[in-house]
RNA sequence: GGCGAGUUACCCAAGCGGCCAAAGGGAUCUGACUGUAAAUCAGACUGCUCAGCAUUCGGGGGUUCGAAUCCCUCACUCGCCA
């Protein structure tokens, strides 16, 4: 699955002294262990570093996403990757802030795992000196016995330095409270470095701003057992300018995995950036240089409606995450759907493609409009749909409906296709058989 | 353990026998404007075989021609006193 195009097409901006400098002006740096010390670091000697990821879900996201590329660049500088996917920490889960996780079954946690490491290898190269190598902590700690792991690492821990990590003091102070599986998360991560360090010399821990208290965890524990001081970097949280909460498009979650999230609707995604955050994101999201980026941040000053510089962001991380192909199709559908030109002119197989990328639905000639509306989930229910057909805000092939006990067969286009929209940018497909 | 207050649609919150599918605000959706934006203005916001009908006001039961509104009971939440 990986695309050895654009890994090889990406490169760190030359004109930074150093990457720490580069992933500082980013804004990939919240907080980390000592700065000069790291700075120095990453400028020396190829090091080995690692970021770690749960599977609790069957793919990966935005959040996640963050730290792929700031790996990737980290590898890009020549040092060499560690991709954990976290087998047995997926099967205790960190503790959330508001309630305790459900416990996935082992076999689900294993079958995402798969695609995990899948996912990952598509973000790192797999070739030269410093290729990246995927881990398991379930390697290491399966063999491990509650006697051993309770004398050899518990030992190192202090409940009062644990009790007050902010994830596990938030659930203390919450009606939630906090079960002992999830309040041990920390030592299984801080486990986790010890055993990279020994094993490859890991000397580096990236990870989200949140995860802070088990980054820690490890440089601590590593700190108690070698004598040796490690590194950790914690990248910010991503928030949108205007409060809500970044990464979600309709309410879920943008994925990274096709098949949860469409290429088209990630590149939409994208597309729709604020452009108060447009720059922000593309420091952290794009391979695109400082001097790209800033000539972008003026074209938003200036000609805002032009919105180039989101177009040059979603196709950017829409090419990163699902390849040039995709990206074409999602940029065809979207000039398509959202174009003026007669959709009636436009040659069939860029439509049919165009509208496989959206909910769409295969119908009868003579099915209604309204039930239409409903099985492809642009309406809740049959009123809904009756209701937003009267309020003028439902069109097919561009052709706003009044009567709301139309059908689609005036509207079918010679291919045999109809666009069904809702609102403005709420679209489906049909196909008539 | 004792006394008191409460549980209304996605969230907050009015209503206290018929005029209640249920005020108001937020969220959301649609229209106008626009850049597939923000702000603003307007409309919508239980379902259906839609000028009508069905179901809803913590659960169950009752009173009444008629209940979100009154009574009983169960569950949960919150105050005050032990």
């Amino acid at each position: 699955m990986s695309d050895p195009v654009i890994l090889n097409a990406q490169r760190n901006d030359p004109s930074f002294p150093d990457i720490w400098e580069e992933i500082n002006w980013r804004g990939l740096v919240h907080v980390s262990t000592d700065a000069s010390e790291l700075k120095e670091l990453l400028a020396g000697e190829s090091i080995t570093y690692y970021c770690g990821f749960d599977p609790t879900a069957p793919s990966l996201h935005l959040g996640n996403l963050v730290q792929l590329l700031l790996m990737r660049r980290l590898q890009l500088a020549g040092h060499r990757p560690l991709g954990l996917v976290g087998g047995s920490t997926g099967l205790i889960g960190d503790p959330r802030p508001t309630a305790e996780r459900t416990l996935n079954t082992k076999d689900t946690v294993e079958e995402w795992v798969g695609y995990l490491q899948a996912q990952v290898s598509r973000f790192l190269s797999r070739e030269g000196e410093n290729a990246m190598t995927l881990v398991n902590n379930l390697d290491w700690t399966a063999p491990l016995s509650a006697i051993d792991f309770l004398r050899e690492i518990g030992k190192h821990y202090r409940v009062g330095t644990m009790l007050k990590k902010d994830a596990v003091a938030a659930r203390l102070n919450s009606d939630a409270g906090i079960s002992y599986t999830e309040f041990s998360y920390q030592i299984l991560q801080g486990l986790d470095y010890l055993e990279l360090y020994r094993q490859y010399e890991c000397v580096l821990q990236t990870g989200g701003s949140d995860q802070w208290g088990n980054l820690t965890s490890g440089t601590d524990l590593i700190r108690r057992t070698e004598g040796t001081s490690v590194h950790a970097i914690g990248t910010p949280l991503i928030t949108n300018s205007d409060g809500t909460k970044f990464g979600k498009s309709e309410g879920n979650a943008v994925w990274l995995d096709s098949s949860l999230t469409s290429p088209y609707a990630f590149y939409q995604f994208w597309l729709n950036t604020d452009d108060a955050d447009v720059v922000a994101r593309l420091k952290i999201f794009t391979f695109l240089e400082r001097a790209e980026i800033e000539r972008l941040e003026a074209a938003v000053a200036a000609e805002p409606f032009r919105r180039e510089a989101q177009r040059a962001l979603a196709f950017e991380v829409t090419s990163l995450v699902h390849g040039e192909t995709a990206t074409a199709n999602a940029i065809a559908a979207t000039s398509a759907l959202f174009g003026q030109g007669d959709l009636a002119e436009l040659d069939a197989e860029t439509l049919e493609a165009a509208l496989r990328e959206l909910p769409n639905t295969t119908t009868a000639p003579d099915a209604g409009i309204a039930q239409l509306l409903c099985d492809t989930a642009l309406c809740d229910s049959l009123s809904d749909a009756r209701r937003a057909i009267k309020q003028g805000g439902v069109s097919v092939n561009n052709v706003k409906i009044t009567d709301e006990a139309e059908t689609i067969s005036g509207h079918v286009l010679a291919s045999g296709v109809a666009v069904l929209r809702r609102g403005k940018k709420t679209l489906a497909g049909i196909f008539v058989e």
